[in-house]
DNA sequence: AACCTCACCGATACTACTCTCGGCGAAATC
DNA sequence: GATTTCGCCGAGAGTAGTATCGGTGAGGTT
């Protein structure tokens, strides 16, 4: 009783309805990617979208409705494809090369969705609307995967004070990849060896967090002097 | 023949202009530093000011030419703290308790003033606005100041390369020191000295490139390998 | 005192958006 | 084939901001 034919040209209600919907955020999607999304609005997208006006809201309550779904699924893609790559690296045996391939993949990922990555950084402080939330929620996400994947690797994370500083070695390695992934795709940093090695340094410091403390107060390492030279 | 009284309580045009301008100023930069400045406009401005909506435009051509002024003084404040106590660091003798000195008060300057800080990340990456463009010289200018700083300590920058690793140094240094500003902020990491301590280990990484390369290529680094323990 | 200047402002024309309403027409149902 | 459903849409009421204009009154000038 549900179908008679399906073969022919006429939609039906249901796929036609399915594909409205999904032009409009296909819409939104590329207008977002463009730059900008503080020009972005429910007429807009509609236009766009080549709907009439009345339309976005058949599908979606308001901008925001439409905005949240769209923001998770961009960021999720993102916070995805990272996280797969760093599983893979992190099953393989471990060596010097395989830690610089761990670093290259993110940069290369990062400069492979420049829209995606720049929107990410440009919402991330942006309390208001979905997008921010969306990509917050990305990056706590990532510095717990990291985290993850420290402590599988032998850093320490027994107590509270162990797991918050691998919550700061994960951070700065974000930011320090996002800086120069960031610096990459303005085109200052071209060469992306030049920035694995340039985090394999950073890697160099932040490992001696490893065998810092077992127990101990904060400083260790400040007894741990060494005059630097001129 | 321009002044013949002064002492009184009325005000002159001059000075009465001069308040309302300020006013103007003042309440625009309380919006902002309070956060979503989505929502500014030259209306709101004008009301919070206490003047008439057309007021505003005695006074400025439009909300830009407001903005415009009001960014380069708050970033230009922040950039002269920070400039102003790097400095004076740089003077001093250099042992490991300097080096955490210096570590230490960009710190505490973002911390102090999270508002400003808080807008300079908001608005980094916003095409728009002259609250962005402010943002970036800011960003632009810390980066070179830290190049400059490098330079004196001893890091190489003879050739475009070496001058363009020091960029990434300096690069990947504000790039941490924001992230872990954000992470006090936000009350995640509320120890300084621990987040000095994660600086100075990165810097243990980087230092590494001041003797890494008199004129070789990028290779250097990834011959010498080692593998890292499990 | 008479006149001029101008900082301030209420009113307003314009623009741009949000969301609803009534209805058209084709798919769905009988 | 007749009837119902519903995806779509143009029109429009409501809201909010921009920028201008003419006028008012107190500072400033003679």
């Amino acid at each position: 009783m549900p179908r008679k034919r399906a073969l022919a040209t006429p939609l039906t209600r249901q796929e036609s309805k399915r594909r409205t919907r999904a032009r409009l955020l296909e819409a939104a999607r590329q207008m977002i990617l463009a730059g900008d999304e503080s020009r972005l609005s429910a007429k807009a997208v509609a236009t766009r979208a080549g709907v009439g006006g009345a339309t976005f809201y058949e599908h979606f309550r308001n901008l925001q409705d439409l905005l949240r779904p769209l923001a998770d699924e961009l960021f999720d893609d993102l916070r995805e494809a990272l996280r797969k790559r760093r599983r893979e690296a992190l099953a393989a045996p471990r060596n010097e090369e395989r830690l610089r391939e761990q670093f290259r993949t993110p940069l290369e990922i990062l400069a492979a969705s420049p829209g995606v990555f720049r929107l990410a950084l440009r919402v991330r402080h942006n309390s208001v609307s979905a997008l921010g939330e969306s990509s917050r929620k990305l990056a706590g996400n990532t510095r717990g995967d990291l985290v993850g994947e420290f402590v599988d690797r032998g850093y320490p994370a027994r107590t509270a004070d162990e797991r918050r500083r691998l919550e700061m070695i994960a951070d700065i390695h974000i930011a320090a990849t996002e800086a120069l992934a960031l610096g990459h795709l303005s085109g200052r940093y071209p060469d992306v060896d030049e920035l694995v090695d340039m985090l394999v340094l950073v890697t160099r410091g932040t490992r001696l967090a490893r065998e810092w403390r077992g127990a101990a107060g904060a400083p260790a390492l400040r007894q741990d002097r060494e005059a630097s030279g001129s």
